[in-house]
DNA sequence: ATAGACATTCTTTTT
DNA sequence: GAATGTCTAT
């Protein structure tokens, strides 16, 4: 059968095993999306299983469609059957289908992180609660974990007073959700959760129906996620997940790579399969990968190895500033191109989103087309939000969320007093922002009156097809209008119309159709693909543009030629990690994963500087570059350059001093300069202060830690 | 009531 | 250096 062309002995294993429980463990590069692909159409195609049985769950919407994508390609029947998605859009979808049994209203929305946000601060504001001691982030930190622990507000333990109000306020927030009738991210889990667990019939309903459960990225799943799925996994049905722990590195959002240990014991997995063997990289990135990954305790155990070439060596660059770390991936772009590399084929990873401002100044100075992922989302715009808020509540006026977001913009003449009395009313009523209008007297309450007017209208027009509707969303809000008239408008009109484009070429999912007469079950199903897929496609898709992305959002996307910028203690491992248990390990694996995306050829760039908050920063190279055997490597620079600084590379470049700090003469040493001490090692020294015999520095250890040292007493050796 | 100036905080990663 | 929050002059 040509489906099994080309697979290697374990693929063959994995994708062949009959329908029962298995665990693969597939390292970077072994082939794991085909396997899971090619094992639903073998499966299909010898009749072990028919399209509707088969439910396949992934973490991000890109693997989802490059599954289904792939699908089609090897199946001539259609894939229309088979339920594929994300964790999110899963539940999303069997939420939608039994409301009612879930106890939400027909037309539920759902709340991403910003609104989530804005929604604890409404609430911490409705119950006087002081943000200092409970700030709305970490409120939300907290409620999130919460509830992917699968606690409702009622049965968390609280340890502490403070604990304690935390869950009144959770309790507070669930009650507020649930009579706005919107939903968070983990809220969709938890529900759907509830929903399967209590409702026999339909747990069997569902448990019948999907025979072949396939888990992709398994490492990934958190503990609520992995109940779900124990959930789904009725009599008769297999469960095969594939995963592999060195690439776990959602631990932050409960990520619990200990599903894999539990899923092997309590499904008593009798079918554990490695792959092993990599068909992605040259052998020294591998090497270089493994050598890496090895420094990290307790791990399944598993080594890549490759029937590929040693290949190149793998480039390390050391520039002065983030600017010059820039301006050298530019050049060295530039210069890949000529030699024929297709620039969609050159990925930049970093490791928090900050990184690529400079970056993307370097190469739109250049002129070189390139991508973004991530960062600002088509959907997350403020101009898309606001669009999105009034179709809300065209779908759910009692949304609070989208009716402050609007209530009052355009400007309306609708300020804080009265949104202030309206709050007070709605609280006495214990009803929606909406519906305490009519309670709110005066000028204000006029001016309320008119906004709700506004919505009726709106509502008015709900039975238009979608793109319409929207195009008269945007000009009876006026919020056409408004950005016409702001200076700095055009973008976001040109954003605005883009939504009606998206509208238009928005096709709802089979199984949420809109029914005659009735409210619009496609506004409903529009408005959750706004939410669950922030826009990932941007203009320029298809183009030849170099890659920029987080390292994170690189997992499962692979290159010819990969940078991997920012590569300096502190950013890479970020300094926030070292505190947290466990943290190192994750960078580690983070590290790995950037290390694993390339194919051919590799570059590791760290600065000696660098802007963060608005100052400057003087960083070490990231322990991860020593970790990596020193035969590997080809450095481009002289390494820790004996002046304490790498020579401009640029002849454009301004005089070095003239953009950095004036450095300060104190005992012949000077900001920047690396120095040597017996006991904490190699450090930068980033501050000084004092004079002559009062003379101290500010040292960066890394591993040791920031130190203040007095030149009198400490024993220095500029390097 | 609003716009604009000013100050403060933040950034790790995402469905 | 942005994005939010607070204050001030209209």
């Amino acid at each position: 059968m040509n489906l099994l062309n080309g697979l290697n002995e374990p693929q063959l294993a994995a994708v062949t095993l009959p329908p029962q429980h298995a665990l693969i463990l597939a390292g970077a590069g072994s082939g794991k999306t085909r396997v899971l692909t090619t094992r639903i159409a073998w499966l299909i195609s010898t009749s072990q299983a028919r399209p509707p049985t088969v439910l396949a769950v992934t973490f991000t919407n890109t693997a989802a469609k490059e599954m289904l994508a792939r699908l089609s390609a090897m199946l001539p029947i259609n894939v229309k059957g088979m339920w594929i998605g994300t964790f999110h859009g899963l539940c999303n979808r069997m939420l939608r289908a039994h409301y009612r049994d879930a106890g939400l209203p027909q037309l539920f929305q759902i709340l991403d992180s910003a609104d989530q946000l804005a929604a604890v601060k409404r609430l911490l504001k409705s119950l006087n609660v002081d943000d200092e001691k409970y700030p709305p982030r970490e409120l939300c930190w907290f409620i999130n974990a919460q509830k992917e622990a699968g606690l409702r507000s009622a049965a968390v333990e609280a340890w502490d007073d403070w604990t304690k109000k935390r869950v009144e306020l959770y309790a507070a927030y669930e009650a507020q959700c649930q009579k706005e009738g919107v939903v968070d991210f983990a809220e969709l889990l938890l529900r759907c959760y509830e929903l399967l667990e209590r409702n026999e019939p339909l747990r069997r309903h569902y448990q019948e129906r999907f025979k072949l459960i396939l888990v992709d990225e398994f490492q990934d799943t958190n503990k609520l996620q992995y109940r779900w799925l124990k959930l789904l996994a009725g009599e008769g049905a297999a469960l095969f997940c594939v995963g592999d722990d060195d690439q776990s590195i959602y631990a932050f959002r409960g990520a619990d790579v200990g599903n894999m240990r539990d899923f092997e014991r309590e499904f008593k997995v009798q079918n554990l399969i490695r792959l092993e063997q990599n068909y992605r990289s040259h052998g020294n990135i591998l090497d270089a990968a493994n050598a890496i990954i090895e420094n990290n305790p307790s791990r399944l155990g598993k080594n890549l190895w490759t029937e590929a070439g040693a290949g190149e060596p793998i480039r390390v660059h050391e520039s002065y500033s983030d600017g010059d770390e820039a301006r050298f991936i530019v050049e060295e772009v530039k210069a890949l191109a000529r030699d024929g590399h297709a620039r969609k084929e050159i990925a930049l990873l970093y490791r928090s989103n900050a990184q690529s401002r400079a970056l993307e100044h370097a190469l739109f100075n250049a002129g070189l087309p390139y991508r973004v992922y991530g960062g600002l989302r088509f959907f997350e715009r403020a101009e898309i939000k606001h669009a999105l808020a009034y179709l809300r509540l065209i779908a759910n006026e009692n949304d609070d969320t989208a009716f402050a977001r609007v209530v009052n913009f355009p400007a309306r003449g609708i300020g804080a007093r009265s949104i202030e009395q309206l709050a007070d009313a709605a609280k006495t009523q214990g009803s929606s922002l909406h519906g305490a209008i009519p309670y709110v007297t005066g000028a204000g309450g006029a001016k309320l009156a008119t906004f709700a007017a506004l919505i009726v209208k709106l509502r008015e027009a709900a039975h238009l097809p979608l793109p319409e509707l929207v195009e008269h969303v945007l000009d009876l809000s006026g919020l056409r209008e408004h950005y016409r008239n702001e200076k700095e408008g055009q973008e976001r009109l040109a954003n605005l119309d883009e939504l009606v484009n998206a509208a238009a070429g928005f096709v709802a999912e089979d199984g949420v159709v809109g029914e005659e007469g009735e409210l619009s079950l496609d506004l409903a199903s529009f408005l959750a693909h706004a939410s669950l897929e922030a826009g990932e496609h941007q203009a320029g898709e298809g183009d030849d543009a170099l890659q920029l992305m987080t390292v994170h959002s690189a997992k499962g996307l692979e290159f010819n030629i990969v940078f991997i910028c920012g590569l300096e203690e502190g950013l890479f491992p970020h300094e926030n990690s070292l505190n947290e248990n466990k943290g190192l390990e994750e960078e580690r694996r983070l590290m790995y994963v950037a290390v694993t995306r390339a194919r051919q050829r590799l570059y590791l760039c760290h600065a000696q500087t660098r802007m963060l908050h608005g100052q400057m920063r003087y960083n070490l190279p990231s322990r991860f570059i020593e970790e990596i055997p020193a035969g590997l490597l080809k450095f481009l620079t002289a390494r820790a350059n004996k002046s304490g600084y790498a020579v401009p590379t640029y002849a454009n470049e301004a005089p070095v001093f003239d953009s950095a700090p004036r450095p300060q003469k104190s005992g012949g040493l000077r900001i920047g300069q690396n120095v040597m001490h017996a006991k904490f090692g190699l450090g930068v020294i980033v501050n000084a202060e004092g004079g002559g015999n009062d003379a101290r520095v500010q040292i960066n250890f890394g591993n040791a830690g920031m130190k203040w040292l007095a030149l009198s007493v400490a024993k220095l050796e500029p390097v």
